[in-house]
DNA sequence: TTTTCATAGGTTATACTATAACATTCCAGC
DNA sequence: GCTGGAATGTTATAGTATAACCTATGAAAA
């Protein structure tokens, strides 16, 4: 990851999600805002127990459907995204439109980008149409290595 | 899943694998033999534990390694897929060329189709090289409806 | 031949991920 | 004030995956 101003990243990311959960009526509670703000403190991707044992600490209760409920609802809101591959959950940083999520998750640092992609990518789309399947959600994982990683193999003096 | 000689399935994928397993030099043990033929029986995906029963029932051991061992060389060797969305492994029905599996998963019935892309697509590897990331391998995953599932919906005598 | 090394498999234990089920609280709308 | 739905509290359990250590086998090196 590129160095950037991350206070950026999460107050624009915040205030998208109040200001979309606003707009579609739904409950913003405390536990959902903060578990919100926690898979925000950084682009890597948090496992559900690990968001849960922070929000123990910050007095929302110790038991896992607490992680998994504020989950399950960030992830409707598509606030939030499942990293599959890892069983580990990011904070969309493209909540205001609609897409395919796409990660570059690299093996050796585990360091998780997403990155912008259109909705269904044409092939998939293509294929689906012609098995009559209706697609309504979709994703793509890809691993490999990133830059500061494929530096590091590069390096003769490894 | 569309009416098919499904015996005709199961001989060309095995047959490949024989194939490529022999050209690779690897060691295609019954143990790994027979998973490969388990999963080959239909096109759904199988829990891990679900192949571990069968694999048990057939008398090679109960303890949950041996079905993730055979798992892990079978996907490492490209002739099974793992469906991340289910946690289930589908036995690969393109192992004679490399490429990004995507999958066609319905909600529903839980039904897993396997469509033919090419590898990497253009979108991602454009993301991809823009953030310096080596793409090593990369799945898509869509879910939605099937055909069938999708016709029951519309029935007006649901 | 004996040694060595790598690969596969046996076995036990444990870590990690996720959901079921039911009780309770809270609040908006009637 | 009653009522119904949404959110949360609480306990228990189901499901997924790996660590660690040991044994067997066989082919290559010494
Ligand atoms: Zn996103
Ligand atoms: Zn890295
Ligand atoms: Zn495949
Ligand atoms: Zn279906």
């Amino acid at each position: 990851m590129r160095p950037h101003d991350h206070g950026d990243c999460i107050r624009r990311v915040l205030d998208e999600a109040e200001r979309r959960a606003a707009e579609d009526r739904v409950n913003f509670t405390p536990v959902r805002r903060h578990a919100l703000e926690i898979l925000l403190e950084s682009h890597a991707a948090m496992p559900a127990y690990g968001l849960l044992k922070r929000l123990d600490a910050d007095g929302f209760g110790s038991q896992p459907p607490v992680a998994y409920r504020a989950l399950d609802f960030l992830i409707e809101q598509g606030f939030v995204h499942k990293v599959e591959r890892l069983n580990a959950f990011v904070a969309c940083m493209y909540p205001h439109e609609t897409h395919t999520p796409a990660f570059l998750i690299c093996r050796n640092c585990r360091s998780v980008a997403e990155t912008c992609v259109a909705p269904t990518p044409a092939a998939l789309l293509r294929e689906a149409r012609a098995a009559g399947f209706a697609i309504e959600r979709s994703m793509m994982e890809a691993e490999g290595l990133c830059r500061d990683c494929a530096r590091e193999e590069d390096a003769p003096c490894d």
